[in-house]
RNA sequence: CGGGGUGUAGCGCAGUUGGUAGCGCACCUGGUUUGGGACCAGGUGGUCGCCCGUUCGAGUCGGGUCACCCCGACCA
């Protein structure tokens, strides 16, 4: 194995450390040197901007707007709700600031000190106090609402900790905002985008997911009640891939936004938050890879299929690009990215393992030898089997073979997944068994003092409650007090 | 912020008891190659993180400082 590959066989004792260079070898990000952000390559900035397009339409399918908001938040905005300053005070970059100034020596510059703001400006952690206070201006009566927007933007947490993908100081999300008439349809719509959610990471990404609700402790700053989907990662731990806020009338009151009812009476709006952010492709990268790189699903894959040449002297080289032409447009005509990769400069060998590292779907090799037999190899990047197939028919046979591997991940980590999942009613055996990962499924008193209990002897948390499935009371683990219903707990990320 | 580790070429690293910097990959040139990361020959590229000190002399020793990585606390 290459010199460069060496790195992946050490997944099992160090996990983070495989995917971060992974994701560098496979051109996808690179730190910079700035605090905990990264630089997202243009590979990897495409299976970002498929992921957008898809959940764009997912959103706009339920009514939902895009806008736009400012990045930076007066200080006072954010300590208008409590609880919500209490989550993210600790971790915000401020600006004081709005002018440099050359140095007395004139070979670099320093801030100007008269150039210093009345009110300092927050750079956006989330947008909850910001939104909040443009939705009082657009919010007069109950026929304005509900009011749905979403923006893309980036966001700013000055985090003790980062992490690749999972944990960047800046990074890129979806933050979407509505205010609601009743409380009802605000705890409906706060539910239907978790369902949304869930149904992009199963159905495009490929990742199973565990859709429940947020223990108290667990919960977002501000929130009544936060949604959640988890994530099961190939070591067994857990990755919260999004999250859905029920925000009550928090956000209505602390921003005053009142409107006139049908008895024409005033009410505080009611309050959601969902968003999903550049960890998705965290999530992405850690539930498929394996030792050869990115295993992409074709749902989100920017090159579905990648067709190579072998072949040397020019004349033969021209036999194979006419084979190809009609393939590629076949393909394309199906709504199916293909690249052609001709390159001269590389050699087969090297361009098998570059796309393999890439994730690339599917590969089909032509050569003297196929067009001879009027056959091509396809090879599947899911189990790296290869096989000849006759020219003819190829193209709707590869359209086939995308939509079997997109299934076929799924339900590769979804039998993972299930076969670590875990009911477990005896805390001596927990605190064994979920340092190997997995998931838990324990009986929980519902207090906060052995969530703490728990956390700080396993560092395993409460996922969720899950949804979905039978729930039969029984005794607390730890505490051997009642219990209504099981909980999930795991270690994450 | 605590505990551990690492800073030497674009990347990965070696550098012995202090003596003036090297290997692999990548890159450039030429040629032969092309069905699983090609080979041969030649070549480009470094204020050894930064500062101060010890010394005739520091990548190497001492002190300081900065950055990054890992493990915690914190979190999408």
């Amino acid at each position: 194995m290459a010199k460069e590959l060496d790195f992946l066989t050490k997944r099992s004792e160090d996990y983070s450390k495989w995917y971060n260079e992974l994701v560098v070898k496979a051109d996808l990000a690179e730190q910079s040197d700035v605090r905990g952000c990264m630089v997202i390559k243009p590979y990897g900035y495409a299976i970002w901007e498929k992921m957008q397009r898809t959940l764009d339409d997912m959103f706009k399918e339920t009514g939902v707007q895009n806008a736009y908001f400012p990045l930076l938040i007066p200080k006072s905005f954010l300590s208008k709700e409590a609880e919500h300053v209490e989550g993210f005070a600790k971790e915000c970059a401020v600006v004081t600031h709005y002018r440099l100034k050359t140095n007395e020596t004139h070979d670099g510059v320093v801030v100007d000190p008269a150039a210093k703001l009345e009110e300092e400006l927050i750079i956006r952690p989330t947008s909850e106090t910001i939104i909040w206070n443009t939705f009082k201006n657009w919010i007069q009566s109950y026929r304005d609402l509900p009011l749905l927007v979403n923006q893309w933007c980036n966001v700013m947490r000055w985090e003790m900790r980062t992490r690749l993908f999972l944990r960047t100081s800046e990074f890129l999300w979806q933050e979407g905002h509505t205010a609601h008439a009743t409380r009802e349809e605000a705890e409906e719509r706060a539910q239907q985008m978790l369902k949304v959610y869930a149904k992009f990471a199963e159905d495009y990404m490929a990742v199973p997911v565990v859709q429940g609700v947020k223990s108290e402790t667990e919960r977002f700053a501000g929130a009544l009640d936060t949604y959640t989907i988890e994530a099961m990662m190939q070591d067994g731990k857990a990755l919260q891939s999004g999250t859905s806020h029920f925000l009550g009338q928090n956000f209505g009151k602390a921003f005053e936004v009142q409107f006139l009812n049908k008895e024409n009476k005033p009410e505080y709006a009611w309050a959601t938050s969902w968003g999903v952010s550049t960890r998705l492709m965290g999530a992405l990268i850690m539930t498929h890879s394996d030792d050869n790189g990115l295993v992409l699903p074709p749902a989100l894959a920017p090159i579905q299929v990648v067709i190579i040449p072998i072949g040397g002297k020019p004349e033969q080289m021209a036999a194979v690009d006419a084979a190809v032409a009609p393939i590629i447009d076949e393909l394309k005509k199906m709504g199916i990215s293909v690249k052609y990769d001709n390159a001269d400069n590389k050699r087969p060998g090297f361009k098998f393992a570059d796309y393999e590292l890439k994730g690339v779907p599917v590969r089909l090799v032509l050569g003297a030898r196929d067009l001879e037999n009027g056959t091509i190899e396809v090879m599947r990047r899911d189990t790296l089997e290869k096989e000849t197939r006759p020219l003819d028919g190829i193209a709707a046979y590869v359209q086939e073979l995308l939509s079997d591997i997109q299934k076929n991940i799924f339900t590769k980590a979804k039998t993972f997944r299930d076969a670590h999942i875990y009911e477990c009613d005896d805390y001596e055996e927990f605190k064994e068994r979920v340092k190997d990962g997995g998931f838990f499924l324990c009986h929980w008193d519902g207090t906060a003092e052995t969530e703490a209990r728990i956390k700080e002897e396993t560092q395993a948390t409460i996922r969720c409650v899950p949804f979905g499935f039978e729930q039969t009371p029984g005794v607390d683990m730890v505490t051997g007090k009642p219990s209504k219903a099981r909980v999930l707990i795991a270690r994450s990320y």
